[in-house]
This record gives C-alpha cells, structure tokens and sequence, in this order.
DNA sequence: GGCGAACCGTAACGTACGGTACGGCTGGTC
DNA sequence: GACCAGCCGTACCGTACGTTACGGTTCGCC
C-alpha cells in the first residue's frame, strides 16, 4: 500500500501524540541507522504496533513521515533584509556557509542522509527526493536571493545563480559530507566551521566579486 | 565470523573463477543496490552458495571483496611527468577533474558508495573506508604530487596541499555526488564533464595561481 | 453508569533470507 | 580404474522482522 505524498509539507496534520512519536523514530533513526525495527519503534514511543501502521501505514510511510517531520523542523527564516553594503553580504554568506556545514556535520542529517541514499537504490520511495528539497535545494532557493541582491548592488558579477550557486555549495561543503556519510571521523569543532564558512566565502568572493567595488583592504 | 582486512590489496590472491564470481556480484549490486541476496549472486554467477561462504566467510565477506575488487580495477597509472608548463599544469587538472567526474556518475560508483554509506551507519564493517580509500584518497594521493609540482614551477601558490586539494575537490564535484546518490536524475554528457572540468580548473587556478607568471591572455 | 472509539501491550503468523548440509558431477592424480 | 578435492544445485534450518489480530484499559460523551 503506497502512499503518494502530499505535494509539500502535510507536518501540520499530525497531532502532537503522533510527532511524540515521530521525534522517537527520529533519535532511534539517529542511534541504530536503517535497521530499526517497527517493533522497537513502538517500544520507544511507548505505543503499540498497531497504532504505528494505522497512522503511517507500513514501514515506509513511518520512515517517509519520520524524515518529513525533520525536515518541517528545519524550515528557518526565508532571509531577512537585503543589507547592501559588502560586509553584510559577506555576513550573510558566512552564515549560510556555516549553517550548512553546522547541518551537514550533525548527527541527525547524517543518519537521514544515510537512510534516503539506502533507499534510493531501490527506488520504492522517494526519501531521497524529500531529503534533497528539504536540504540541497532548499539553501539554494534560500541563497539565491542573497546572491541576486549581491549583484543588484553591484558587488557580484555572474551570468547564472544556480551556476554561482553550486560554486558556492563546493566551496563549502567541499569533501565533508561524503567523508561523514561514509563513516569518516571528522570532528568539525565550532572553530573549525567558522574558519571554513570564512574561507569558503572569501574564495567565493574572489571568483565571483565584481571588478568594480573590490578592494576592500588592499 | 569476521574477516579483517589485509592492509592494503589482496586482489592479487584471487582465482579467475573468483574475479568472475564477484564480478557477477558486482553487477548484480550495480542492478538491485543492496538488497541482493546470497542466493541471487549464486544464481547469477552459476556457483554454490556453498563456495561463496567458503571463499568469502559470509555476506558482509562478500560485500567487502566486491568493494575492493571493484577498487583494484580502478587503480590508474600514478601521473606521468612533471610538465612544467601552465598549458600541461592545466591539462593535469582538468584530466583529474574529468576522470572524477565520470568516476562518481557511473552507475557502479554510485551502487558502491550506497551500499558503503548504508552500512557505516551500522558500522559492522569498514566499506566506507574502503570506498574512502580508493575514492577520494587515492584521489589526493595522486593529484598532491600534481599540485605540488605547480607549485615549485611558481605556477600555483598555497600554504598546504591538504587544503588546496580539497577546494580543488570541492570545485569539481559540487552538488554532484550527494545528488546523485539521492537518486536525482542528472545525466552528465561527455560535453557536460569537458565543460564542468575546465571551469573547476579555471576557478582553481583563479584561486591558487601564483601572482607571477599569470595573466597568460590579458 | 453504559458505550464506543482510540490506543496500549503482546501474542501470533508468514515470509524472506543468511547460513549449513548433503548428494551428485567433474577433473586431476596415482 | 580407484580415489579424492573442489564445486554445483538444492533442500533444509533458524531467526528476525514486517504485518495482523486480539484482549484489556482509558477517556470522552450521552
């Protein structure tokens, strides 16, 4: 029994029994990888079997549901202000730069992650999808404004901002999240991120920043 | 019963029969993702189950053999020459980005990684060190000497090789490899890999080229 | 207080699959 | 030709787990 998605976001139908439920799914998701059990689902969220299929209807839909609800978690603000001067735009890069890494690194994306790449190869879902346009697609549709804005004012020069954007994206993530979901220790401390959120925006300025403008220091 | 690694390759050590058994398996992985069954990769390469557990232990035996088989043919000359010229410098780079990028959008690169993300998750075993090892390690392993070679030529300048590798990696591969293993569609054409290669190389070089000896065209 | 819906806990069922055992065939050795 | 090692094909076993079924409890509602 398939059941096809909702086109967007169905977290405002749950009740808060069910989301109780779904943050359990969630941390044993996190703890014990793709091999969690319904059974042990239900023993952690202190309900029964039954209740678990008559809600989400078979293992699928409670792993499709359980990745949704993170993800509803996610959503944060749609970027506030179009602050036009180069030390807010570059601001705003380090904090989206930062952001990203904080959310690749994290325990919680690492085990979602995991699970949609387990379940694409057998394409009988669509965790994948939901995973990538809750994450990857979600910063770029969040970014791309900023990076607009930026060149309104006259402080980036590009032709195409998804080709500046999956620049960006590279120079941010770089090798980290594959080396994570490959089970490499790689201890991102808060210093760490904040100097790769730096680096990863001075060389985004430098490749995409406008003749014009520059200079700031030199 | 679990098998410990040798160190490094052990690819030497197998029989024809062998080889072509976890060839069977590999292509089987490549068809089905993880969810192949002793019994498939039996019937697929014509032997006993009985043989697969002697030769390789048991399933996670199988996987790994699979995964360092696969590994052992991918293993390329270690770079050539130091052409010491910008215009072969720039060559080496965009063949490293290229190969790459044709690496990790084949259909048994992506199959491979699956399979090693889902099984870091419960981390019985080490194929994503594995995967690791021979992907984006070997990767560093031969473009370091690359890089460093640019570097005493006085055509690239940068403090550590670690690092500028993987800006390097980070230009090439973008979003491409998380999207891909999420089951985006994303068909890469020869032309499209020629172009993405270049621009990663050109923004590389953008970045890391020595302030002398630039400007080959302005 | 009676009633039904929702839900918990647990037992039970069916099946898929990892792992083992065994009989038969082949090919090499003496 | 006797013998034996290695391997194929297949049947078999045990278990884990998805899924279903059911008795018991709680809680609103009349």
């Amino acid at each position: 029994m398939l059941h096809i998605l909702p086109e967007i976001d169905n977290s405002q139908a749950l009740t808060e029994r069910q989301k109780a439920v779904l943050d359990a799914a969630l941390r044993l998701l996190v703890e014990e990888g793709d091999q969690l059990t319904m059974t042990a689902v239900a023993r952690r969220a202190s309900c029964s079997k039954e209740t678990l299929y008559k809600w989400f209807g078979d293992r699928d839909g409670l792993l499709t549901a359980t990745v949704q609800w993170q993800a509803s978690k996610v959503r944060v603000a749609p970027v506030d202000g179009k602050g036009l001067d180069l030390a807010s735009l570059t601001a705003s890069l380090e904090r989206f730069a930062s952001d990203w890494l904080k959310v690749i690194s994290s325990d919680t994306s690492i085990a979602l992650n995991r699970v949609a790449v387990g379940h694409a190869g057998s394409g009988k879902d669509n965790l994948g999808a939901v995973v990538l346009e809750n994450g990857r697609f979600a910063l770029a549709k969040r970014l791309k404004p900023v990076l607009e804005a930026g060149r309104q004012a006259g402080w980036l020069d590009f032709a195409d901002a998804e080709t500046a954007f999956r620049t960006f994206f590279g120079l941010v993530a770089r090798d980290v999240q594959i080396r994570l979901l490959l089970g490499d220790r790689l201890e991102l401390t808060e210093a760490a991120i904040g100097g790769d959120a730096a680096r990863a925006t001075q060389q985004f300025l430098a490749l995409f920043g406008a003749k014009t403008g520059r200079k700031a220091d030199s």
